[in-house]
Formats: structure tokens, C-alpha cells, sequence
DNA sequence: GAGTGGTCTAGACCACCAA
DNA sequence: TGGTGGTCTAGACCACTCA
């Protein structure tokens, strides 16, 4: 029944398994907030036994690649849910509040990508990309200047209406319409000094310090797909981190 | 065999297990460093299966509580290994260079607490701390301006020397002199404006932007044992993150 | 009641390490 | 060689969901 020994790669079973599942999860057998297979079928499928298909899922799941649902079943994860709709936003209000989060897009444009971008995201020089820059507010006050870069073939159609119809959660538009999940992310931070058009729309004063993130967002197999820079006034907001 | 319905708790067993473990910790049974009893033993001691007890060392291993090594044994977690010395630090060069760290002690004093840090840290109004002030450098170059404080009944006969042996690793000294072991913290970041004694500390102008990083750390159970306040140059160094 | 994930057990074998 | 953690299996029973 085991067939360790007869495939060429000599990882564990369960990591095959979450290697298998996961191919799965790039050629879209199962789309975002789809139910996959149950443990038992997947056994099956797989020709190992329900606790090893158990334990791929359960990586899969650690990783909010998966979802489980107890007597309903696994699930591919989505941000299209209140609970994890802004998953990668760590910008929380100082007193914990919770607040209106408001949406204005600035500008979108198709253009070739920059060398150092295109660099990050894998792109080649010249590649076609899309730019979207918008402005999020709290409670009618502006907080975050958003800048953000897509390779434009993975995003075809995308107009500053569908950014509309989403109002704020791209990642729940980049998975409804074309069906492209963000798994990860990475940030660096810095403090930098505002610029002057910077402080214009932010209703800032030319100088004053604020939070630089700069990010590239993941897809299924650790491919970049996003890069992004939110620029943010941090007087009554602060980014919130937990070390273990 | 099994004893879920002896103990008036309804947790899953291996949930209970992980708390006796970490009940040993607190009380030290096995210090930062130590190797714990076998998986079998711990079995056998409890009266359930290996598999429950490794549920529940899988748990905490996973949060960086316990660290198993295979052929040798499960050991309590510490800071005095190269790897993990400087876990919480996400400060990183911005090239990915490797760079020497040093650590310039400023101040070390015996004062009461004030009133908003000891609500962080849930200490009574007036209760004695520890106020800790140093300057981090990198190559020479001064970035991080360090603010610490903790509760003085903990960290009895702290004084500047004993900082001075530990050069830069508080943790590794709390753990070493005193036997707590920090094990998650959480942070909020903001960009502030440096003010003029800060900035002569860090060597830059006044008002130059600089990344706040107000950090409390936990030891076992959850309980608050740290409070710190960094301020940091970002021109070289920037503040990691991973999201997940 | 049928089907799902969640817990727990018992036992086998493997990989690694130290004496 | 004996002891450790790591993997894998097979089967039992529980808790939850839904028709």
C-alpha cells in the first residue's frame, strides 16, 4: 500500500500529499470557498490512509491555504468572509474601535513595469503592468496611501470600475474575477518623511513622518503576484504585530 | 485508559496534557535549555498514548515553547542559541548583509512604575520596575534607542554589569539569571518625529522620521513581563514582517 | 441517520544520535 | 546497539451538520 519507495522523491508521504493537493489548488480543481474531497475519499485517491492525508491538510490549513469545517467538511479558503476580508491589513485604530473603512481610487493605469518592481515580481523588463493608486480612509479621515502593481496578463479587463465594485478588498477581487489567491505576504517597514503631493492627498503637512509598507504578496506556490507600498499616518493607527 | 470524563475539564485530553507540560514549566521542572522527559515516559506518566503527548508537544514546539531534535530527545526552548538569540528583532539591514551588533548601555534605574505601563504589564500603581536605557549600533553606526521596562521584583540584584556580560540579549540574560524565558510579544509600530535628545542619541537631526516600536513581551501562561519602546533609523535597516 | 472532521489508541517501522 | 523522535497505518469512538 505504501508507495514511499516507488516515487523518486523521498520526502515524507504527507508532504507529497500537501504537494499534490496543492497542484490542485494552482490548476483550479477546487476554486476559493470550494469544498475539497473529504479525508477518506482523498485516502483513496491517493492510496495512503485517512491520518497522513489528515496531516497534509492540517499544514495546508496552518498556512490558511484550507479550511476546516467540523461535520461539513475542508474547504479552500477565501477572503471573501468578514472574519478574514482584510487579513493582511494589520493597520488597527489606536483605542481598538472598530471603523468605517472608506475606498478612493486615485488613478489606474496600464504601463510597462519598472525595472526594480519587475525585478521583485519576476516580471521581464518592459512587462505590462497595471497601477492602482487609491486613498483609504477611516471614518472620512485618510489614513493609507496605497500604491500598488500587477502584472497586467494575469489581470485582463481590470478597470477602475471592478476596483470599484470591490471597494477596498482587492484580494477579494483578485480571487472572484480571475480566481488568483493570496496565500502570503511580506513586509518591510520603514518611517519615512512625507512628500509634498503625498501630504496633499493625506491632508497632511509636507515632512511629517509617516509608516512605509512595502509588500509582495504570494499565490499558490510562493509566486509574487502583488507588489505594493501604503504609505500611513500613524496618529490615530497603529500596525499591530505578534512575535512567536 | 482514557480519563476525559474523570477530569471536571471537557478539553480534548492532549489539550490537557499541554497544559500540565506547561504547568512544569512554569514551575520549572525543566529549565530553558533542559531536555524533557520521552514522549514515552510522558505517555506512561500521564496514563495516555504516545501519540496524544506528541499532539501536544507538537503544539507547543510549535509555538517555540519546546524545540524537538530527532535521536535525541525534546527540549525546552531557549535564547542562548545563535539562531534564536535575537528572535524578536526584525530589524534587518536593507542589502541582507550580516552586520556586528553592539549594545551602549545609557541608563539602569530603580524607579515606580507609571501608571499606563503598569496597567500594561498588570502591576499595581507605584510597584518598583526596572528602567533600562541603551543604544543599539550596527557597524558602528548607532540605529535602535531601547527603553525597557520590568518589574524589579522578578529581576532582583539586576544592575548595569550584569546587562554589560549579556551585550545585547536581555533575553538571554533573563533567562539565564533568572529563569524567565519570554515566549511571544506583541508590537505596535508607528512613525513618529525623533525629538532633540533622541535624535543627539541616534546622531541625526531633530524631527528626522523614525520607526516607534512599542513592544510587550509574555513568559509562560501569558503573563506580561516586559514592556519596551524602540526607536529606530530606518535609512539602513528595515523592520521585517511576515504575514501569513 | 449518514457523512464529515476531531480525538485517541496501539503497534509497526524508519532515521538519527550517542555510547 | 538501544533510545529518541518521525512517519504511517488501521480502527475505534465522539461531535457536529444537514437532510
Amino acid at each position: 500500500m505504501n508507495t514511499v519507495m516507488a516515487t523518486p522523491s523521498f520526502k515524507p508521504l504527507y508532504e507529497q500529499i500537501k504537494e499534490l493537493l496543492t497542484q490542485s489548488l494552482i490548476q483550479g480543481e477546487w476554486g476559493p470557498g470550494e469544498s475539497i474531497p473529504s479525508e477518506m475519499d482523498l485516502a483513496t485517491r491517493y492510496s495512503v490512509s485517512q491520518g497522513t492525508v489528515r496531516k497534509a491538510i492540517d499544514a495546508l490549513a496552518q498556512e490558511n491555504i484550507l479550511v476546516r469545517r467540523q461535520g461539513k467538511g475542508t474547504f479552500v479558503a477565501t477572503h471573501n468572509e468578514e472574519q478574514v476580508k482584510l487579513r493582511f491589513l494589520r493597520l488597527a485604530s489606536a483605542d481598538g474601535d472598530k471603523e468605517l473603512l472608506e475606498n478612493q481610487l486615485l488613478e489606474c493605469n496600464r504601463i510597462p513595469v519598472k525595472a526594480e518592481i519587475g525585478k521583485l515580481l519576476g516580471l521581464k523588463s518592459g512587462t505590462s503592468v497595471i497601477e492602482i493608486k487609491r486613498l483609504l480612509s477611516f471614518n472620512q479621515t485618510p489614513v493609507i496611501y496605497d500604491h500598488v502593481i500587477i502584472p497586467a496578463a494575469h489581470f485582463k479587463g481590470l478597470n477602475a470600475n471592478k476596483i470599484q465594485e470591490y471597494n477596498g478588498s482587492l484580494y477579494r477581487m483578485y480571487e472572484t474575477l480571475y480566481g488568483i489567491r493570496m496565500i502570503r505576504a511580506s513586509e518591510r517597514l520603514t518611517a519615512i518623511s512625507a512628500s509634498i503631493d503625498i501630504a496633499e492627498s493625506l491632508g497632511i503637512k509636507e515632512g511629517y513622518p509617516l509608516l512605509r509598507i512595502e509588500r509582495i504578496a504570494y499565490t499558490y506556490g510562493d509566486k509574487p503576484m502583488e507588489w505594493r507600498l501604503g504609505l500611513c499616518v500613524t496618529d490615530n493607527h497603529h500596525y499591530m504585530n505578534e512575535l512567536e
